[in-house]
RNA sequence: GCUCCUGUGGUGUAGUCCGGUUAAGCAUACUGCCCUCUCAAGGCAGUGAUCCCGGGUUCAAAUCCCGGCGGGAGCACCA
């Protein structure tokens, strides 16, 4: 037989054989495919609770919700989940939005779960007439003691009138703690969330939207589920912590008959010993071991700001880490790579002296010298003005003996023609190749500044003090013309942005 | 402790659903060379993974099955 009789016998009877594979993905850009995403239908929110400043764990969830609305010409909708007013600030909801700004999150729609309380109660309401709801009058010992050991609660007995009863009471007489209404789910469950979980409780706290009005507030598990679905959610995406929650979650959207979002969750994001909890947090702030929430050394979204990340070079490394359940701890250095080459094309190029030594030059042939601005793009020039007296790294400086030639950076070759007190003489400007480079700072005009350079926070769980380091520089008068939070590269040191007139924060190598 | 999730080079991942065409792609880190008045950026090349381990299925397994082990999370009137 030949193979094109072969071929059309197996063509025959087994086709199937011959069948085009579904191809391979094709190296994919960006994130998976979504599951069920039809384009153009495809709605994601972001729902950050307004209790703290947002940070790189929120941007991480915020781009993920944004890029998939994007691919699939869907929509974004920012919800506040602020269903705990204890736990709510009005500047937090301002301070999420400037971070979303920043980071050039845009959404299609605002709205705060508290919009809907109204509507939450209805649902609940429903619940509770479907007796898939009790009221629970319990104390909080007795509750979780139950949970463990797996006993229903003698309010679950109740008749729907009790309940009924109850839940008015809830709004009347009963304060904080008295009562709370249960999802009646399983308590002898594996998953310890189904064993009638919380779905209302009073809470006094004033609400920083709603004021006093109302003191019965819902849980999350039920103010999500609720929301997502009528919000016309269908890609639902939250942090793996929550992946137990996923049954409670379908659950009460089929007692009530609501439409179902698909629930998707991805690992948390941190850095290694950068903390983003609140709890770790607060108290370094209180006892003023970091400055504050921007402090360059923490992961929140005004501190990298600070730092000089750029939005775009988070994005980029958000994307990068892919969307997956795996334990990350990320590397912060992929980041900074990012950011490099973003920074690196503006960032203007100044010199900065950091551990100064004299020397003095003579025969210099100006009394200013023109360097430009960048060693490729085209930013302009910058013109200083001389003396004789030069600031050199005492590293590069003590290398030197008499006799030696080095190049001063843009400027001239020196002949080294003292050791102590170091001195030179300016010998012409031929570029030669094997000269070691060396980058000054004259003493006329030199600025005085501060570098910060932040580090690891955290080694371990030891609060590192050495975290912060300030140093003292010498840098060129230039430095007084730019514009705060510019990016610069100090010669043969590294990124930094300037922060004040006095102070300019390291970014990275 | 119980339950759930997870495990690919130093690091982060792609590929795992639908087993072969990839003894594994990319990024980052590292090394070398080129370029360069920077220890930056750019260009090129390279080092580096028995795909956690042990069994099994199969002509064939990172990919399927079973059992271990490691890591993380949940067990709140927080989200």
């Amino acid at each position: 037989m030949s193979q094109d009789q072969i071929k059309r016998q197996i063509q025959d009877k087994f086709p199937d054989l011959l069948a085009e594979k579904p191809k391979k993905q094709e190296e994919r850009e960006g994130l998976p495919p979504l599951e069920g995403a039809e384009h153009g239908k495809v709605v994601t929110r972001f729902p950050p609770e307004p209790n703290g400043y947002p940070h790189i764990g929120h941007a991480k969830a915020a781009i993920i919700d944004e890029e998939y609305a994007k691919m699939y010409g869907g929509k974004l909708i920012l919800r506040f989940d602020d269903t705990n007013p204890e736990a709510e600030r009005l500047e937090y909801y301002a301070a999420i939005k400037v971070g979303l700004d920043w980071l050039e999150v845009k959404y299609d729609r605002v709205k705060n779960t508290s919009d809907d309380i109204e509507l939450l109660y209805k649902k609940c309401q429903e619940m509770l007439d479907g007796n898939y709801a009790y009221v629970c009058t319990c104390k909080q010992e007795t509750i979780s003691a139950n949970r463990r050991e797996m006993k229903p609660c003698k309010c679950s007995m109740g008749e729907l009138e009790q309940n009924k009863d109850r839940w008015d009471k809830m709004f009347s007489k009963f304060g904080q703690g008295d009562a709370i209404v249960r999802f009646r789910g399983n308590m002898s469950s594996e998953n310890t969330v189904m064993r009638d979980p919380v779905m209302f409780r009073i809470i006094e706290t004033k609400h920083p939207l709603l004021g006093d009005k109302y003191r019965v507030w819902p849980s999350y598990d039920f103010a999500v589920a609720i929301e997502d679905s009528i919000d016309g959610v269908t890609h639902a995406f939250r942090t793996k912590e929550y992946e137990l929650r996923n049954e409670l979650y379908y659950i009460i959207l089929d007692l009530l008959k609501m439409r179902k979002p698909k629930v998707i969750e991805f690992s948390r994001l941190g850095f290694e010993g950068m903390p983003v909890s609140k709890r770790v947090l607060r108290p370094l702030i209180e006892e003023g071991k970091v400055s504050g929430y921007d402090d360059p050394r923490l992961p929140t979204l005004e501190a990298l700001k600070r730092r000089g990340i750029r939005q775009d070079a988070i994005r980029k490394f958000v994307l990068s880490l892919g969307f997956t359940k795996a334990d990350t701890l990320a590397p912060f250095e992929t980041l900074e790579s990012f950011n490099r080459k973003i920074v690196d094309p503006e960032s203007i190029r100044l010199h900065m002296v950091k551990n100064p030594a004299s020397i003095k030059i003579r025969d210099l042939p100006s009394g200013t010298i023109t360097m430009p601005n960048h060693p490729t793009k085209d930013m302009g020039k910058r013109t200083i003005e001389l003396g004789e007296e030069f600031y050199l790294e005492s590293e590069d400086i003590e290398k030197l003996k008499p006799g030696d030639a080095i190049r001063f950076m843009g400027l001239g070759n020196v002949k080294i023609t003292s050791q102590s007190p170091a001195e030179g003489q300016y010998v012409g400007d031929e570029l030669g190749t094997n000269i070691p480079k060396v980058h000054w700072v004259a003493q006329k005009n030199a600025q005085k500044i501060k570098v910060l350079i932040p580090s690891q926070l955290f080694i371990g769980e030891e609060f590192n003090a050495a975290s912060l380091q300030e140093i003292n520089v010498f840098t060129e008068p230039h430095y007084n013309e730019l514009k705060e939070g510019k990016e610069i590269q100090f010669v043969r040191f590294g990124y930094c942005r300037k922060d004040s007139m006095l102070q300019a924060i390291y970014t990275h190598k």
